[in-house]
DNA sequence: CTATATTAGTAACACGCGTTAGTAACCCGG
DNA sequence: CCGGGTTACTAACGCGTGTTACTAATATAG
């Protein structure tokens, strides 16, 4: 049915060469000799033959797929609103595309099945690995590491010995709170983007906290409150905020997603943003400036830190050490209107 | 550095069998005799050893890689507004999964290049195709179509001899705009979710032409605007519309996305949804509910419509032709309280 | 003119697995 | 005791490529 595969022989027949010439040719392999006609000649024929080199034959003499692996581990509600999600594919994709590579994608929603993506670096289908959304416990990173598999954590993940990428939870936390105090804020309330076990969700409740302290603030607990990824649990917390007596002037929501949720609720009640409760978010989400009113929230450069993942991985993978073990990027606070900023101006 | 890699030779000897018998045992080959004693001692070897077979040898040997590609050809601001993405990557991953594959993903936004998806197909780096947002004019499709490589398009392609699935637009739209008509509306105007070219955009606008048809309404040509995904377009589209004198009473924004911006152009007028305007949209996308109001809208079963997907590449990769050519999924109007409806109940 | 170095290319092995054809060992009826 | 059939395995080839070690031809030095 389907015609016979045209392989690197054909090739070499069709330009009267050896297979060797062919693969060196093609490979570009340097430190040889060839001349420059038969160079031309082999391209030629491969051309007019449409040559496609096969990927697992290459894959298993050359002992390299080609394939980076690019691993989520979320819960399904978090999957499920994540925002950034094809932001960071596209770029991926591209990056990886450039490089003679492929994306090997997959979800794993449940830790306690790590199989799944060691699987993936044991058989070799994949070079390398992007983490996003690592967690302790995971059975998996740790065999990764003793492997010493290339692999790039986005994400922290404290103690481990991987390279990571990530922002600076602490300090965009800090510098978001510190807005809304400048603006004359005493009773500040914050909702988490997700349980204290994901280490982002503790870094931001710590800027919280540090940044009233500088101030001289006091620190009300129970002006806390627990997010959980997804908009139902800002609805949720946010009620549970508005009965505390007095209620707090402001909320930092350490999630836009969750903030969408907690809009809502102050709606439901009857009140006005910024004039009864000023809010900032926290990742700023595409749909961030759309909403009503538009959210002032902190810019998580979700495409950076993928680019910057991928450049490391490459490293790892060329035995290049990379410079730095732990990068760190900076965010941008993003004034809209849902902080009341705006108004004084 | 790293120690060497066990193969299923290492297997073989561990157990004190032949490699033919290890490669019977571990791929469950049927129709061949094994006593059950030494199928234990393979297994069980395996499992001592840790073994995990090559995915590239397997691959060369077999002539299956085991990878199924997912394509999405689309333009850049179309892609960062694709609430769906997420669910459909979810599910995917998992049934590919399930079946002992992966996936391999891709995002072409020049047409014009569509070598970087034939190259997967010709290379054999995957066993099947699923093409989302397929496009007239894309070499890369007809050469796929020349060779009979396995491939499935999520979305519609008149005249081409591929497998499909999609929802019925015409259908849809028709319903949404109906529901507009019955609560008494009769200057209802439309925003497309993208320019005609689209297949979905053209078979929206059909639909809601066949509606006002079917109601005897006039159908004022002035009040049609067409959308480009993104909610900006949504915005200056609704802007122009309420330029219209009279303005329409209501409008079909046949996406969500774009929805999004033609409310902000409708709060920017000061004027009320849906007392002034009433609005249905089209998608369903997560972030509907918590609009303000909360959008009345089209489901479109994002999931439904990957899982179909797949369900049927693998029946073309395994040579069992599949039940129907041409899939169409239907929908379910979701009504909230952007559309009115809620007002008069 | 000979010895040696360089150039341009090739033969042959390795990568790790699936699979076909074949072979001992054993069983059983006559 | 013998021949045909079944059972339970194995030897050996092929998948298509990368790469090392080698060689014949040519250039260069003394």
């Amino acid at each position: 049915m389907s015609l016979k595969r045209i392989t690197s022989k054909d090739v070499a027949l069709h330009a009267g060469v050896s297979r060797t010439t062919v693969s060196l040719v093609l490979n570009n392999v340097s430190g040889v000799q060839i001349t420059s006609k038969t160079r031309r000649r082999v391209l030629q024929a491969a051309e007019e033959l449409g040559y496609v080199p096969e990927a697992a034959a290459r894959a298993l003499a050359s002992r390299r797929s080609n394939i980076i692996g690019l691993i989520l581990t979320r819960s399904p509600h978090h999957i499920a609103s994540d925002a950034f999600l094809t932001q960071i594919l596209d770029v991926l994709t591209n990056k990886v595309r450039q490089n003679g590579m492929r994306l090997l994608l997959d979800i794993v929603e449940d830790i306690k099945h790590p199989e799944t993506y060691i699987e993936l670096a044991r058989a070799r289908r994949i070079d390398g690995i992007i983490l996003s959304g690592p967690t302790f416990n995971d059975r998996g990173l740790q065999a990764l590491e003793e492997e010493r598999f290339p692999t790039v954590l986005m994400g922290e993940l404290p103690g481990s010995t991987f390279y990571s990428i990530d922002i600076d939870n602490f300090n965009a936390a800090k510098l978001a709170v510190e807005h809304l105090i400048n603006f004359g804020h005493s009773r500040i309330g914050i909702i988490t983007n997700a349980p204290l076990a994901f280490t982002a969700a503790t870094d931001r409740l710590r800027g919280y906290r540090h940044a009233l302290e500088l101030a001289g603030l006091t620190f009300y607990p129970n002006l806390i409150r627990y997010g959980d990824f997804a908009p139902e649990s800002g609805y949720q917390q946010m009620e549970s905020l508005l009965e505390e007596k007095p209620p707090p002037s402001a909320v930092f929501v350490a999630s836009d997603v969750v903030a969408i949720g907690a809009m809502g609720a102050i709606r439901g009640r009857g009140l006005e943003i910024p004039e009864d409760i000023a809010l900032i978010g926290f990742d700023d989400i595409p749909f961030a400036q759309y909403l009503d009113p538009p959210l002032s929230t902190v810019n998580l450069p979700a495409i950076d830190l993928a680019c910057q993942a991928l450049e490391i991985l490459f490293q790892l993978i060329a035995h290049k050490p990379p410079k730095s073990k732990h990068v760190r990027l900076d965010t941008q606070l993003v004034i809209r209107h849902s902080c009341g900023a705006h108004m004084r101006a």
